[in-house]
RNA sequence: GGCGUGUUCGUCUAGUGGCCCAGGACAUCGCCCUCUCAAGGCGAAGAUCACGGGUUCGAAUCCCGUACACGCUACCA
């Protein structure tokens, strides 16, 4: 290795969105790299151009960016080892592949897909590991096809690739950071493709080449790598290359232990963007998915910078884990309840826009986009939404008029006296000073306790009439928050509104 | 079929020869608090560690075998 400074990568296809597999493999790609003050480094790989999805190469960008995973160089950034796109550095790779056509260790191979497929069928039939046969490699490489009829074949122009031409004994040995030693069967190791017939390379030729000149000094993928690590290590050894350290991540699975896929739930991590989760939440829930501290230790909420300050590759677990979305559901909630008031106000002012677009409301505008009374809201409001939008959408009713009552809540608390009581209680709000929690409190006890009540014959009906619900904050508050005119007109109305029969 | 990897409460996991017939969190249930819903506190239930052998005074931990799961087996990445 040339540079001793760690250098990570995550390199995605533009085939779509992000899914949470790949961020948890960019997470700890960036988390490793940041632990060790080293570089974190974004590289598209397209060579496969009948799958790529226009402008997903920035959308895959800019989501990482939104989870906080911001790279050091990027097709976006720039950077020192440019281009960073593989499909603008075929230039280089027919270069290595011309190096190894020269060394004998690749061989141009004019079979059709017909060919190797029945080739295929044939070997799997007998139990065998399918592997080409060979037929294309030369005598001068120890195969059994003429020069003449590679010219020939040449001459005519016929479509071709190039395969690597493995050697008879190779190491199967690797020491993989997480796992520990990995060995394999030698003689199951194919002459892969390295350039194919459309002049693009394979992922297995390309990512070895760009890895090296990249000068990436780990190599943290999914498990699905894991097998194809002997061809790497040979191409390595081709070149005369000494090979990063490799980290083969297990696959996150879905409640049925298959690889996580879209049948069983969202995979994307827009889906879950749009739900309402944020980054704080879904980059702690996806680093904890295989990987804890260790030595014990049982904190389950990490913020970014923790998770650099304490992530290590060694304990990152082995196991495929399952996508659980009741514990993420749990972390949005930690942090909605330790979030600044001004972030969530941030988040939720355009989403309260868009509601005051569709709906009138009584209350001024004013008052109610201002930063003063949103915190009240939100301090009100913390310890019992899931997301952030709830504080908007599941409690409406600090923003707009209640449009019905809940049926049964209503049925539960209405006595054929309540309407009399609100009225006469109506007459003390009114006069009430100041228009405090406390106040109101006390006011209320006061109203109640000459009439030998308890304080729930009001406090229920009160607070379905202010809400439209019988659950919420602590009503004294939100009476307070709602202000008087707002509480005493949607009093009125209620009474109005609703009557006990019987 | 071949090759590789994996397997601890429902889920995420602690554990690396004795502290453990197994700790924490989420989820579930209950109590307290309480005007409701939450939050919080306390508690309960829940895995002898996939299964079977072996090594050892002693195994979740080391070894062997089996089962199951996942991945690779493309001119996909």
């Amino acid at each position: 290795m040339v540079a001793q400074r760690v250098r990570t990568r995550f390199a995605p296809s533009p085939t779509g969105y992000l899914h949470v597999g790949g961020l948890r493999t960019a997470l700890y790609n960036y988390l490793f790299a940041k632990k060790m003050k080293g570089d974190f480094i974004i590289r598209i790989e397209d060579t496969d151009q009948s799958r790529k999805v226009e402008d997903a190469q920035q959308n895959l960008i800019k989501t990482l960016e939104w989870a906080g995973i911001v790279a050091d160089e990027s097709p976006v950034h720039g950077g020192s080892f440019g281009p960073y796109v593989q499909s603008e550095r075929l230039h280089i790779y027919r270069e290595y592949c011309d190096r190894l056509l020269e060394d004998k260790h690749a061989y141009y191979c004019f079979s059709t897909s017909e060919e190797l497929e029945e080739n295929r069928q044939l070997q799997l039939k007998q139990g065998l590991q399918p592997k080409y046969n060979r037929k294309w490699l030369p005598e001068e490489m120890g195969g059994a096809m003429p020069s003449s009829n590679i010219r020939k074949k040449m001459a005519e122009g016929s479509p071709y690739v190039v395969r690597m031409k493995v050697p008879d004994y190779i190491s199967v040995w690797f020491e993989d950071m997480i796992r520990g030693p990995v060995e394999f069967d030698s003689s199951t190791i194919d002459d892969q493709v390295l350039m194919k017939s459309d002049g693009f390379p394979t992922y297995h030729f390309a990512s070895v080449i760009d890895d090296h000149l990249m000068e990436f000094t780990h190599i943290i993928r999914g498990e699905e790598w894991l097998p194809s690590m002997p061809k790497h290590l040979l191409l390595y050894e081709f070149f005369g290359w000494e090979p990063p350290k490799f980290a083969h991540l297990p696959l996150l699975l879905n409640p049925d232990r298959s690889k996580l896929s879209k049948r069983q739930g969202d995979v994307a991590v827009e889906d879950y963007i749009r739900k309402g989760y944020s980054c704080d939440a879904i980059v702690n829930f996806v680093a904890m998915l295989g990987w804890n501290e260790g030595e014990g230790t049982e904190q389950e909420v990490y913020a970014l910078q923790e998770l650099i300050d304490k992530f290590s590759l060694e304990r990152v677990g082995k196991a495929g884990a399952v996508f659980n979305v009741e514990k993420l559901n749990w972390l949005e909630k930690q942090y909605i309840k330790h979030r600044p008031a001004a972030d969530i106000i941030n988040t939720i002012r355009p989403v309260l826009a868009s509601e005051l677009a569709k709906r009138e409301t009584l209350l001024s505008v004013d008052v109610i986009t201002g930063d003063h009374y949103l915190e009240q809201v939100i301090e009100l409001m913390r310890e019992r939404v899931g997301f952030e939008h709830e504080f908007v959408t599941f409690s409406s009713y600090f923003f707009f008029e209640p449009e019905s009552y809940e049926e049964e809540a209503v049925k539960k608390r209405w006595i054929p006296e309540t309407n009399d009581l609100l009225r006469e209680f109506t007459a003390e709000l009114e006069v009430l000073e100041p228009f405090t929690a406390e106040t109101i409190e006390s006011a209320l006890k006061a109203f109640v306790a000459p009439k030998g009540l308890k304080a729930a014959v009001l406090i229920h009906p009160l607070r379905i009439l202010a809400s439209g619900v019988s659950f919420g904050p602590s009503l004294y508050h939100m009476l307070e928050v709602l202000g008087r005119e707002a509480v005493l007109r949607r009093i009125t109305k209620g009474i109005e509104q609703i009557s006990v029969a019987e």
